[in-house]
DNA sequence: AGTTATACATAATAAACTTATGTATATATT
DNA sequence: AATATATACATAAGTTTATTATGTATAACT
């Protein structure tokens, strides 16, 4: 997903964060939307999509319904129960994450030192 | 670097910023500057800092110089004149990353849907 | 008829990291 | 004096996560 090194080892979060927000989605459904949302800067491949969505239903964080829409298959996954707990965490790491980055990036001036 | 995923992919990043704000550093310090900064949230660990520095000085994008201190060995990195130009580069994604993260997470309300 | 979009899947490879281990000196603790 | 912790480097084995390439199949557009 995208050149850049740093969306490594955030998919599931994100695929967390859009079945909490949207309640079910399938895989494609979800490649359209990261799209979108970030205005076509991530581009979630199937490579990385599919096998981390087997992961997490393999985990207990997802459940999985196949339908057969316009006589294509889809494969709609929502949250378990644990997967909503579990959604919760990693989005107060997620924010942590950020916020530790902009420390990084962005440095305050020491306030123990005064003058 | 830390149990949550996120920061996979970030740990080039951070080092560049901080060799560009504090001149020149050894690999030691790093470590105990992030364990700082991040209020001992994230410590990269030596088996991802040291690979990490080898592959930027033979990427061209650091200097090193040695020296001994109180007769222990000290490697300083510093950017060479490509890797300042490259952390900018690498420090404008981070900006980004981090933007489109936001979005994803806390989405705005979809400005084509009018009432 | 051929390309693009929709919708899934997996195998081979690459990259980044964890864990474990190793060497060596200095300082603090018991 | 002996032991543990801190400082300071390094690398090898294994894991995780993603890329790239390939495959199947249907629908819609040109």
């Amino acid at each position: 997903m995208k050149n850049s090194q740093l969306y490594k080892g955030s998919l599931n979060t994100i695929i967390m964060k859009l079945l909490e927000e949207n309640g079910r989605m399938y895989g494609y459904e979800i490649t359209q939307k990261v799209k979108l949302i970030t205005r076509g800067e991530l581009n979630i491949t199937e490579g990385a999509l599919y096998p981390a969505l087997h992961k997490l239903e393999a985990d207990g964080l997802l459940d999985v319904e196949v339908e057969r829409v316009d006589n294509r298959l889809r494969k709609y996954y929502k949250l378990t129960e644990q997967g909503e707990k579990e959604t919760v965490n990693r989005l107060e790491e997620l924010q942590e994450f950020i916020k530790n980055m902009q420390s990084l990036v962005n440095p305050t001036p020491n306030p123990d030192l005064q003058f």
